[in-house]
DNA sequence: TGTTATTTGATACTTACTCCTAATAAAACT
DNA sequence: AGTTTTATTAGGAGTAAGTATCAAATAACA
């Protein structure tokens, strides 16, 4: 995504209106590489902007996508994830489906592209890889539950999961 | 996924239970190359089994993806979709964002893996590939609709969108 | 500053999916 | 085969992400 004030001018230039809650959620994105979801967002910019709504996040975050500043990410974690990081060549995801969290991996693969045969039936706009898996953290924390329950540690075990 | 005969066998060692809706699930998703909702599989399943619940749908088809003979697909297209076809290194897809439409990419790209970097961090169970774009037949209607429009058959245009 | 069209926020709605529970039926054991 | 046990089912209620609607607020611009 471009800075604010470029955001500020291309919304213009589009015929949008330049409001508080739109520039609050410009700020909120700008150089965000958390991948945020539309709650996390709204969150956020209430912390700027009070009174703002969630309506308001998801129809901003909607422009921005169809603008393209901001690509939706639709990753199996049961809600879209907004990137403001739209660069498809250098820029995928690992995915860790325990917690849930989003990574940045930046690498540009060589070939990955449609097989000739199918090329005249799909016109492809983007190419995504995504990487599912189990993060550090996560591998970490289901390597002490385990040695516990070998430990028939109950209580701690149980403590963990309700803390974790 | 396994043949039906191979599945009930699987189950039952599984200790689970052989019921006719799991075989009906079973056998619908036996060989299916359409990247079937659960609604769409609780649609063909109810001709099978007139009773048969979506709750139930859903549980055979979460019970199938943990013994890994389903692969579920979070595509973007707002539900996810269920392919018996397991195989990940040779198996893509490439999505419609028009009429949500999924088909098969087969293809086998090197190289794509985690950077050096990362590995540490983040242990991959599996590598998605998904092409983003339109279809040849959302190419085809649209070209058509832009056609009208320039001409401004307006209700021919009007027309073709409720129907389409 | 006044006018007007866009935007906002509250509320209601839709939809994909899960939770709960009494009834059912598959498997285990006579 | 009959009985018991226990997993499974149907169906309704519930949840949560996201969308539609619309009166009131406000940005843009004269």
């Amino acid at each position: 995504m471009r800075t604010v004030d470029e955001m500020v001018d291309l919304f213009k230039a589009r015929g949008y209106r330049m409001t508080p809650q739109r520039q609050c959620i410009f700020r909120i994105l700008q150089d965000n590489t958390s991948h945020p979801t539309a709650e996390s967002i709204y969150r956020a910019a209430r912390k700027q902007v009070e009174t703002i709504s969630l309506q308001t996040v998801y129809r901003t975050l909607n422009e921005l996508a169809s603008v393209g500043e901001v690509l939706p990410l639709e990753l199996g974690t049961g809600m879209a994830r907004f990137d403001p990081n739209t660069d498809q060549e250098t820029h995928h995801h690992a995915v860790c489906s325990v917690c849930g969290k989003v990574r940045d991996v930046f690498a540009e693969y060589q070939g990955v592209a449609l097989p000739d045969a199918l090329r005249p039936d799909f016109d492809v706009v983007a190419v995504q890889v995504v990487f599912k898996g189990v993060c550090s953290a996560c591998q970490e924390a289901s390597r002490t539950l385990r040695a516990m329950t070998s430990r028939q540690e109950h209580k701690a075990k149980a403590k963990m999961e309700v803390v974790g």
